[in-house]
DNA sequence: GTATTTTTTTTGAGGCTCGAAAAAATAGAG
DNA sequence: CTCTATTTTTTCGAGCCTCAAAAAAAATAC
């Protein structure tokens, strides 16, 4: 049940607009912040006036504009990077990676250890996370205080709230409730985030031209993830991140998924079901974690001669292309960004990919879809998470209000 | 890019809230709406006493609330059933039916007619539509002015607008602009909605209890469609009206579809595919239209004894199952009506339904997934229509406000 | 008939945005 | 070097809107 204005909300709702504004153009001053929220410009000196005394911006230097024309010039205004900083904190399949970011976007400190998730207890896991927490808290050039938020990442499935891990491949573990953990551990309000979801959100900043309103990330690795922005706005399950591209059924009773079942995506088209096509190891051989560079062989060998191999690259390409066909029979087709290991050898993937989609209703306009590649997922999950944590920020405590719990807000993409 | 806020829009959408809140609760009081809607007592008398004046709401007599409390007791706030009107038109297989609906919700006048829409010219389906429109409101009960929108719904695609008809498998004409027709042609406000998408928006208003945030339509019939509501708001697709389950691909290759693909979900679970597979007739057999009433008897003759016709049933179910499991993978799962003629015949399609169901990823908690059916799509259409037309008035006209192009607002179901 | 209770309206205060006017800061002209 | 044109930013008063508190209204209970 939606709930009426209050009179104070329309400052809260505006300044959080100009924050915003500042965060996506750069530098701008207060004429263009004018322009691209639509407020009056008296508005717009109010409350920027009010976000620098508060120290949220500061102007630029005046000489910074090289400013041609003639009159007034435009001094623009930025985001004070020592407004505040977030942490994001990346578990991905025997890696954590842990950076500590600025309240303008910047790394400041960071850290990476490699790990052996797989085998890892449960205590262990979240030790190793909270340690390496405390270690980056502990470094001289940060201030604890100045530590808004802290946004998790990995790869599986988390609650819609961005509590918990529910699920996850690099780990036998379940359930596991980090972000609480690491709250009252730390007593900074903290999130977990589906790793594919925040690739998606770091595509919309790195480039809004293409992924603006509606488009899909999906990471090509161990397993097959998706992230989905429609409308503008990061899509998640309703009891859980939700999007699970990869667990669609391709072929009912098919081939043995890593998640159990039959049939799956990712039963053809994940590292493990590439690999065991290409050495002809049958559809029930148990799934097996292959290395990123095994994968890079078996991608020039494909290249370079036609056999199982190449048939393995096809058949992934089968099976994701009768799945995005599926998918765009729900939501029409949209931009889409291949991310991940197997991401480079999408040349081998994209014609049966392309035929397979033909096949389908969401295939209509097969020819228009453009698939953009990606090899790298983890820079990408990191810089979603910071603009996550950022914009949090941004939201829940540079602009507070009433409007419902905390974090309940839209998914911002 | 979303907009700042005016100070002029808070009132628009308080307004708003309170009509809306009239519209759901029935005969609320001013206290019980100052209560749903969060805002003062002070602002809803106000905004109350503004829309009584308008003609909007209207008091109810004193002694219509039998109030047995002491103190000054409630009155309850209505909607005036003569501030507006609006029109449904329902075109279904070889049926046209049109209602004109008070703002209260009542049925002032109706017409339906049969029509053999699969053979008739493009100039005629037209033709038929604005000439029933025209009768209607040449009705002398009708106020010509009063009518301020006109709703359409048809099987088949539109586009996200609302504007356009794109395909439908009741007519082989596409891409009909019925929605600017008859605006052209009475200036009168019309949308062209999807009829699975009406049965959503209907199936909220009745059992919100129920069918409150998440929820899914499921029309079984001569085809399949999908009316999905998530996070309490209409789903569509970005560019059509989205959400073609029914062309979700079950098995790659496999039966051929009425939309001339294979593998289809409806391909094996639309009424001429039970139909064909009942008959033994192959899954290449040219899909034909078959009457409800022979389906009944099918039906029947399922339920008597084992043989092709309860095979066929089951064949019917598994589609649906896998589809729903993929679907449930993106969404998690969420309550579901079927709705339609097969709908009564779900006790032969539930068995194998859950158990496909339960193969796949969305399938872990399949027992608590809950169906409810419901034969007769018609009613629900028409109600769907006239509550998507009679929110629009309660938004766009008697909360008007500039908040980007009319029309434009959320999907609210 | 008076007291009590509950709902609704009235009133005054405080905030917010807006438009217009003023102030500030520059480039160009002479 | 001064003055003018131009553009940006701030200031100021007006007009709304919501809110809290008080007042008024309308019933029941005693």
């Amino acid at each position: 049940m939606s709930v009426g204005i209050r009179h104070d909300d329309l400052r809260r709702r505006n300044r959080a607009m100009v924050i915003a504004a500042v965060r996506r153009a750069g530098r701008p001053s207060r004429t263009e912040i004018a322009a691209t929220t639509g407020l009056s410009h008296s508005t717009i000196s109010a409350i920027s006036s009010d976000l620098i005394g508060e120290g949220i911006l500061a102007e630029g230097k005046p000489s910074e504009v090289g400013s041609l024309k003639r009159g007034r010039p435009q001094v623009g205004l930025g985001l004070n990077p020592e407004a505040a900083t977030v942490m994001t904190v990346v578990l991905s399949l025997n890696f954590l990676s842990v950076a500590v970011i600025d309240y303008a976007g910047q790394v400041i400190s960071e850290e990476q250890r490699r790990l052996d998730t797989l085998t890892m207890s449960r205590e262990a896991l979240i030790g190793e996370c909270t340690a390496i927490v405390r270690r980056r808290l502990a470094d001289p050039d940060i201030d604890v205080r100045s530590v808004a938020r802290i946004a998790l990442a990995i790869q599986g499935i988390t609650d819609t709230e961005a509590r918990a891990m529910l699920w996850s491949p690099i780990t036998p573990q379940t359930d596991i409730a980090f972000a609480d953990i690491l709250e009252a551990e730390f007593g900074i309000p903290a999130t977990m985030e589906n790793d594919c979801n925040m690739m998606a959100v770091a595509l919309r900043w790195r480039d809004p031209e293409r992924y603006r309103d509606d488009f899909i990330a999906i990471l090509l690795s161990h397993g097959i993830g998706m992230g989905l922005v429609l409308k503008g706005e990061l899509f998640t399950g309703t009891h859980s991140s939700g999007g699970e591209f990869g667990h669609m059924i391709h072929r009912p009773g098919g081939a043995l998924c890593r998640c159990g079942r039959r049939g799956c995506v990712e039963a053809y088209a994940g590292n493990y079901a590439i690999w065991r096509n290409a050495r002809q190891l049958g559809e029930d051989t148990e799934p097996v974690d292959v290395s990123d560079a095994d994968m890079r062989t078996l991608a020039a060998t494909a290249r370079e001669r036609a056999g199982p191999e190449r048939e393995a690259y096809r058949k992934a390409g089968e099976a994701l292309g009768y799945g995005l066909g599926s998918l765009f029979a729900l939501i029409d087709p949209a931009p889409v960004a291949m991310v991940g290991v197997s991401a480079a050898a999408f040349d081998l993937i994209e014609p049966a990919l392309r035929e397979a989609i033909a096949q389908t209703a969401g295939g209509q306009h097969s020819k228009s879809i453009s698939f953009d590649t990606e090899p790298n997922e983890l820079p990408l999950i990191r810089e979603g998470c910071a603009m996550r944590a950022l914009t949090f920020v941004d939201q829940e405590i540079f602009a507070p209000g009433v409007q419902g719990r905390a974090g309940s807000g839209k998914n911002v993409a």
